[in-house]
DNA sequence: ATAAACCTTTGAGCACACTCAAGGGTCAAT
DNA sequence: ATTGACCCTTGAGTGTGCTCAAAGGTTTAT
């Protein structure tokens, strides 16, 4: 598959797949004519990154998961302590969304609006 | 309240809360000498504020939802589909945490590095 | 053969959210 | 009266994550 194709499949801009492969983030195979040419795997390791990056994590912090994820040579204990460290991560802003989830449900039930309302 | 103490209770700088105010986020009362001096109304807001920020959302979308909250002139179901709009935004952020909790809790399970070891 | 739709690189520009430096005023303690 | 810890404003600089422009090569269709 061709950069754009996996743009349209992603619904992201060539270029921004590009400065992906610039940070690191993603490679591609290169056919003859030197155009990138992506397998499945990139698709679904780019969709990973874009999940990732919508909750909030860093491109460098992305980058250093996923090399570590491909990386054969770090111990299974190694690979498990960095994916429990995002876990811990992640378990701390459900627990951040789930706040202000509540706070915004609150206001919805007694509509004064945030308890702020007396603020100029 | 100063701002260096707002600043230090919040563990910001104070050049972070005036920034926010540049950006009509926050505001202050003056005292005769000319410093800021703040409620702790104002402490809240400001806790809410950067609590909405870890999740993702940027300084416009937080003053936009905070200065309709505090506009009298709104109505209550204006204020009320506000918020139900964001309580959307902030499910739908939640779902996609616990999708990439699950994709980490999963390559914690089968150790082979998500699925993606075979990319080089 | 020419157009249209791809692809390539390099390098500059942009929006966002700070962050810092400069130059100065305020206030409490010694 | 001086020191030190505050505070003020203005304006410039930084890092992140794109986004675009320029100038050109490739492929497919007509």
């Amino acid at each position: 598959m061709r950069i754009g194709e996996l743009a349209r499949r992603l619904d992201i801009s060539t270029d921004t797949i590009r400065f992906y492969e610039r940070r690191g983030l993603i490679s591609a195979a290169r056919r003859a004519n030197g155009y990138r040419d992506y397998s499945a795997e990139a698709e679904a390791l780019l969709r990973l990154i874009r999940l990732a990056q919508r909750l909030g994590f860093t491109l460098a912090e992305i980058g250093a998961l996923t090399a570590s994820l491909q990386d054969q040579s770090l111990s299974r204990d190694a690979v498990a302590a960095i994916l429990r460290e995002k876990l811990a991560e992640i378990e701390a802003r459900t627990a951040d969304l789930q706040a202000l989830g509540d706070v915004l449900r609150a206001r919805l039930a007694d509509v004064c609006p945030l308890g702020l309302g007396h603020m100029r």
